[in-house]
DNA sequence: TTTTTTGCAAAGGGTTTGCATCCCC
DNA sequence: GGGGATGCAAACCCTTTGCAAAAAA
């Protein structure tokens, strides 16, 4: 559970992060967030999106929420801290998980110069609803 | 040349564009707008944000240049369209360009149900200058 | 009680837009 | 000359900040 995660980095269980936390949990759409304001103020109509920044920073500072850079105009995150990949439909604005554990070496002289702690891969491409929506023009 | 794939694809050819694709051709610093602002301002001062970002848009459209998702806070922009990947530093922010052609496939499952036109690469980690500036912290 | 967290509202930074003028082709 | 491009300024969107009040531990 995310929420015993929280506590373990030391973060106070307040009502809001729990309910922010119960959003995420499982949350498999890479939500902004915007999106978890607006989700979380359902049942909490006093939700800032301070507070929201805020827990979400907390989170991932603590490694709970991972901060997706796949979509160019707003923020995403993954509750999915195992290594996985995405694949984004350029048509549709839909990510997919791809649970692949690729080996991506460097190239020596590369290697030489940085430390890598990670990757992560993004695949681009139409999704098939929207290929058959638009054939010939969504691929 | 960028000018020559700018004419042919029936974009016009204006001093402010040439300007813009001048500071771009063979600048592998990643810039974002603001800095191709600022850059080309210096020639002309009457070069607007608006053109800038006119004409980064036009020749993302035409395939002259890549727009990068590897800074959550700006668009940046690469005029290398050879297939490549990046390096990020946690550290510094420095991307460094990696030039690897790796073959990723997707899982049966996914790849029936997507059409994969492309992938990147993102890694992350810590650049040798601030592992020696900053030993145990930086990395 | 102590320290963190919240929520508001305003500010900040990057990007987009509307429109009159300009100028490439 | 005509239609695309420019430049300005304001608007927009997402994110961050300051600070007083509230609440977790």
């Amino acid at each position: 559970m995310l929420t015993e995660k929280i506590s373990a980095a030391g973060m106070r269980l307040t009502p809001q992060r729990l309910a922010i936390v119960a959003f995420l949990e499982g949350n498999t759409g890479h939500p902004s967030a915007e999106d978890i304001f607006h989700a979380v103020r359902r049942r909490y109509p006093s939700m800032s999106f301070a507070t929201v920044y805020n827990t979400l920073e907390a989170m991932k500072g603590v490694g709970i929420v991972r901060e997706l850079k796949i979509d160019a105009s707003r923020r995403r995150y993954d509750p999915n801290t195992k290594r996985h990949h995405h694949l984004m439909c350029d048509c549709c604005g839909k990510i997919v998980d791809i649970h692949v554990d690729y080996r991506l070496d460097l190239p020596a002289q590369v290697a030489e110069e940085f430390e890598v702690i990670g990757n992560h891969v993004e695949f681009f491409g139409t999704c098939r609803p929207c290929r058959e929506r638009a054939p010939g023009i969504a691929g």
